[in-house]
DNA sequence: CCCTTATTGCAAATCATTTGCAGATAAACG
DNA sequence: CGTTTATCTGCAAATGATTTGCAATAAGGG
């Protein structure tokens, strides 16, 4: 069962997280969330702008906002742009991603199988605290 | 056995790989590869160049034709600064790091668990030539 | 409806990286 | 060795993502 299946929050129910924390709910929050709760993939700043009438800027500001609050996670590609996706199923929102290097087309891989990598890495180590970031690159079927 | 017991070329061997493919054998190209031959761990640009008499405009167009000819590899840490390997093993340099948010310290992995996995997702999903990118994150000993 | 304070838009700043260009210099040749 | 020539370099300016200062605006409480 895929992670698309889980719950997709609703507008209100966003907005009052929000206000839950002292947060205003503005025009730009709403477009903003209401935009990423509608996305399967991870957008960057300018794909968000590019779609809302609100500032770059103030993009940025929602984005570092809401991935405070624990709404939204980062990912990156690579490619020196960050990327956001809303944080749908209550978690953390940790998953990895299998980009085509062609068309950039992203498929959403929902395991995750480095956790028990991970805790042996940073047993041996004495690391705690440990995260990892893991995504795939590839060519897809219709680029091939 | 560590990575870091396979043999580091010495200067030589390295600018006579640049001979061989018709590359000119400068000064700063000297200094950059002397420099990455003596370190462990991956450097920006910036602090390649900090320690040289070089450009920062050469430091970086040396990376690139240093990765293009695969004697370096770029490794990404998620902070918006690439950093540059040198490749000592004769492969592709593929292996991955676990890095303190706290200190920037930075342990080598050697072995590389998920190509079985890159595997099984590539074909779940019908991609070809696939790669990862994967890095650990935490906090490391003395940080804590 | 008013007040306070968070938030926005806009422009300018910052940071990593790239690029244009004229001068320097490896490497080939004699 | 000197000449030649295409490759490199340094410097400055351009680029692209992201951040920040600030005055104007607008939530949300009273």
């Amino acid at each position: 069962m895929s992670r698309h299946s889980h719950s997709r929050p609703d507008l209100p129910e966003l907005t009052s997280r929000l206000r839950q924390r002292d947060r205003r709910i503005t025009g730009p929050r709403q477009l903003i969330l209401d935009l990423l709760r509608q996305e399967e993939h991870p957008l960057s700043a300018r794909q968000i702008h590019k779609q809302l009438a609100c500032d770059l800027a103030t993009v940025y500001r929602a984005m570092h906002m809401l991935e405070s609050m624990g709404m939204v996670k980062r990912f990156d590609f690579g490619d020196g742009t960050a990327r956001f996706e809303l944080i749908v199923d209550g978690g953390d929102g940790h998953h990895h991603h299998l980009i085509c290097r062609q068309c950039s087309s992203v498929v959403e891989i929902d395991e995750c199988f480095p956790v028990a990598l991970e805790r042996k890495i940073a047993r041996q180590n004495g690391f705690v605290r440990t995260t990892h970031k893991l995504e795939f690159f590839g060519v897809c079927p219709e680029c091939q």
